[in-house]
RNA sequence: GGACGAUUAGCUCAGUUGGUUAGAGCACCUGCCUUACAAGCAGGGGGUCAUAGGUUCGAGUCCUAUAUCGUCCACCA
């Protein structure tokens, strides 16, 4: 018997391992039902879990568990991400703390410590989504960077090369002088920062007059090739041609026209540092200007500004202007904030560098992509819709993907180098000489694997062939550009199809008032603390359906705890139902009385609905006719009635049957307690649960008729309940109804039991009645205003109604386009409405 | 600068292809320790669905503008 109070701990306590041990996890390639699959989004292993990963994961075991119970072969496939330069910053640091350099300690041992890294990190991430009771198969669990899948990244990547996809190239890029690494744009992070905007003079050659130059980088300088001006900007057309001075290294440069200086912006000339300005870059390439670099990679200025050799970027900037001002060659610092690229993993002021770089040449990969959007059997599903819109502006916009990255721990990148000439292969050419590029490829490119190289793909493994393509995949939007798009155009490029049939879309999760979770602002929330509070299962069914896909979640507590509640009502119901049928043996539901029907009628209209809304990952909607349907109906009402005929098997049958549809509805949500209270049930069909079948739509049980009379009565009910309320009425009150007709529940649900006379009395009463039921109320104490009030608030109402319903149905438009269904529900409502209006006036 | 969202009760959010009188949870007010549950039960108040037009027999839902907020992309000499 369960226990009188609903303790999340000792209900979640020692389940998963059952689970875990007897199997229910592990997806069987050769069985005979048909297979779904899904791949987790593999959590990097730099630490903990957040509130993030507790959201994307529940979705995804709900839908993996019915699944399961609706009776596929379901593979939800679990790994982890090596997160290039997010784990080698951890393990630096680390390092760092004990007094280790990187450098010194060498590429191999510094993979050692990564390893190590990885798998303490594993562990408790492993611990974590088992304290979420995730049911993901931990026989198939991969890395990234796992030898099957290094096979595949290192497979693909000389499959491209090979056709041209892949090539080496000298680009500006944005270098991180901390991490010193490449960045690609999404590493990068635009914060608004104080700055200004130095004026410079830069004298023209051979005159006293003088071009003044805006910058907010007056360091660059050194790197200064040109000054270019507007084609079209006539205050500088003069100076077109000529040659300027650039301040402090007196050297002459040319004053060139370009379309990159904007009349509108600064003073409309502006200077041209192709070695460390993309767009100077362009310009550069655009006129054949010479790039001088001027900075080493840590950021520190090089031979190339001299004077000012080993100065970091900051500390050169600072000394340029006092120099410049000792030369009175500048104009006016004019104060300015603007948005300024950061490292996203070390914080430091990114400093565009050119570079050789490997690339993926994105044309016709992104093309690929359209196409396969543009055709409905191939496409990639995107609930909510409108996200296919997101990829498609980007894969229309899709610049090259930059891959590699100057750190160790990653995919090492397969190509070789000697003498000038490049090898890429599977393996080291077997001449010597031969080196291998030091770098390492984007984190990204081997998760763009991910739902086939998880799955065996270069070979044809069994797992393959059974799960590729997979069903779903779940994401936040957040990274559709890094992960999703790649995955789709790896997958159609590769293998010719789709990675996944629907991808579904999920917010962010927020605090309380809106605001991102972060460290800075200390408002994250760790799930695991949740779970403590209030268990994994109410956090679970909280988050999965509290809104609907797509928009951002604003994470309440309070929300949660009201989660715990509702947890404890379905215990508590449990209870009472448990307590009352341990004898039943098994499931009869011969003779039923109304009120079985009526519930059983329910039931099955809810079960249709929600697994409608379970198969379009409706989980707010599926979740709210749940919630209604328990309490509302099967705790408010029909175990009230059961309570008066509990010792019929008929009772006793229809709360077993319909409490085991409420869990087994339930345990994609919260898989513990749904699984604590189906073992207590004294009839059922299989050891777990977990493994049960999802209970099917039955027109077996809807009663039409029944549905009807007790619906009729429960409204009667409230009415009664209402009017008894609002005017304080006690238990003194006597009730005579004026219909005939069995009325033994409603007695029983409003306690009238003592109640109930035959005659009138001579006394005042109120008029109580549904459709089919009509009732007197006697009560010495009425107060003749209320009584009055009452019936006038009511009586107007109807009026108003019936006012509003004939001039509808008097309208021709209306009747002749509006569809029968809906006018004949009008006629029947007005001729309703008509009825208890006479009852009402007859007082 | 470009794109995409959002705006519904005090708060947080639902609202399927346009179709009865727009819903829920929380909060609030009133009355109840009724033997599954006071973490509960019963009852109640509260919304001109951002604004202005339009399409339609009918608009929270479709269209067009406006306002406010948010996100992403690009740019930022």
């Amino acid at each position: 018997m369960l226990d009188k109070k609903y303790n999340h701990k000792k209900t979640e306590e020692g389940k998963y391992k059952i689970w875990n041990e007897r199997g229910y996890f592990e997806a069987d390639a050769k069985s005979s039902k048909p297979h779904y699959c899904m791949v987790i989004p593999p959590p990097n292993v730099t630490g903990k879990l957040h509130i993030g990963h507790a959201y994307d994961t529940a979705i995804q075991d709900a839908i993996i568990r019915y699944k399961r119970m609706k009776g596929f072969d379901t593979l939800w496939l679990p790994g982890m991400d090596h997160a290039a330069i997010a784990t080698e910053a951890k393990v630096v640091k680390k390092l760092k703390d004990q007094g280790i350099d990187k450098y010194e300690y060498g590429r191999e041992q510094f993979l050692e410590a990564c390893w190590d890294w990885t798998h303490e990190y594993g562990d408790n991430i492993r611990n974590q989504w088992a304290g979420l009771g995730l049911s993901v198969d931990y026989t198939r669990e991969r890395f990234t960077l796992d030898e099957g899948l290094n096979k595949a990244v290192t497979k693909v990547f000389v499959d491209y090369y090979n056709k041209g996809l892949i090539y080496r190239g000298e680009k500006i890029i944005n270098w991180d002088p901390a991490a010193q690494t490449a960045l690609s744009n999404e590493e990068v992070i635009y914060e608004e920062e104080k700055s200004a905007f130095y004026h410079l003079k830069y004298k023209l050659e051979d005159s006293d007059e003088y071009l003044d130059v805006a910058t907010t980088r007056p360091e660059t300088l050194f790197g200064d090739t040109a000054v270019a001006v507007n084609e079209k900007d006539k205050r500088y057309k003069k100076f077109v041609g000529k040659n300027v001075i650039l301040p402090l290294v007196n050297k002459p440069i040319p004053v060139i026209t370009d379309p990159h200086a904007d009349m509108e912006k600064g003073t409309g000339c502006v200077k041209i540092t192709p070695a460390h300005d993309p767009n100077d870059f362009e310009v550069g390439n655009r006129h054949n200007l010479e790039r001088i670099v001027i900075m080493n990679d840590d950021a520190t200025m090089n031979e190339n500004a001299p004077g000012y050799v080993g100065l970091t970027r900051e500390d050169c900037r600072e000394k340029v202007i006092e120099d410049l001002k000792k030369q009175d060659l500048l104009l006016e610092i004019e104060p300015l904030t603007h948005e300024v690229g950061h490292s996203e993993r070390t914080g430091v002021m990114v400093e565009p560098m050119i570079k050789e770089q490997w690339f993926v040449k994105m044309e016709p990969l992104a093309k690929k992509v359209l196409e396969f959007q543009d055709d409905k059997d191939k496409k990639v599903n995107f609930v909510p819709k409108r996200f296919e819109k997101t990829l498609r502006h980007w894969m229309e916009i899709s610049y090259d993907w930059f891959i590699s990255r100057q750190r160790w721990w990653g995919h090492r990148i397969p190509a070789w180098y000697k003498d000038g000439e490049i090898y890429v292969g599977m393996e080291a050419p077997k001449e010597k000489g031969w080196v291998q590029d030091e770098d390492v490829l984007d984190t990204w490119f081997s998760s763009a694997l991910w739902p086939f190289s998880t799955l065996g793909w270069p070979e044809e493994t069994e797992d393959f062939k059974a799960y590729f393509p997979t069903d779903c995949l779940i994401s936040g939007f957040d990274i559709i550009f890094f992960w999703v798009a790649r995955m789709m155009f790896q997958s159609e490029y590769i293998n010719g199809v789709r990675p996944f049939k629907d991808i579904v879309v999920h917010g962010l999760i927020r605090d309380k008032d809106g605001r991102k979770m972060s460290k800075s602002l200390g408002n994250g929330v760790d799930p695991f603390d949740m779970i403590e509070k209030y268990g994994a299962d109410s956090l679970r069914y909280y988050l999965t359906t509290d809104g609907s896909m797509g928009p951002d979640v604003r994470f309440d507590e309070v929300k949660l705890k009201s989660t715990w509640n509702f947890v404890n009502k379905l215990w508590n119901a449990s209870r009472f139902v448990l307590m009352n049928i341990e004898d039943l043996t098994e499931i009869e539901l011969k003779d039923l009385k109304p009120e079985d029907k009526w519930i059983l009628t329910k039931y099955e209209k809810t079960l249709k609905k929600v697994t409608r809304h379970m198969d379009k990952y409706e989980f707010n909607l599926a979740g709210s006719e749940i919630y209604d349907f328990a309490w509302n109906y099967f705790c408010d009402y029909y175990i009230e009635m059961a309570k008066y005929s509990i010792d019929d098997i008929n009772t006793q049958s229809t709360l077993c049957y319909v409490l085991t549809g409420i869990l087994k509805m339930l345990h994609p949500f919260m898989p513990y307690v749904t699984e604590e209270i189906y073992q207590i049930l004294p009839v059922k069909n299989n050891e777990s649960i977990m493994i049960s079948d999802y209970p099917k739509y039955s027109k077996k049980y809807v009663f039409e008729l029944e549905e009807k009379v007790v619906d009729d009565e429960v409204e009667f009910v409230k009415r009664f309940r209402n009017i008894k309320a609002e005017n304080n009425m006690t238990k003194d009150l006597k009730v005579m109804f004026a219909t005939d007709d069995d009325n033994e529940r409603i007695v029983k649900l409003l306690r009238l039991e003592n109640n109930v006379v035959k005659e009138p009395l001579g006394i005042k009463s109120y008029k109580v009645f549904s459709n089919r039921i009509k009732a007197h109320i006697f009560f010495e104490k009425i107060e003749t205003e209320a009584e009055k009030n009452i019936n006038k608030v009511a009586i107007e109402a109807l009026k108003k109604s019936i006012e509003r319903r004939k001039k509808l149905l008097a309208n021709e438009n209306y009747v002749n386009k509006a569809p029968a269904k809906i006018v004949e529900l009008d006629r029947k409502k007005l001729k309703e409405e008509k009825e208890k209006l006479k009852n009402l006036l007859e007082k």
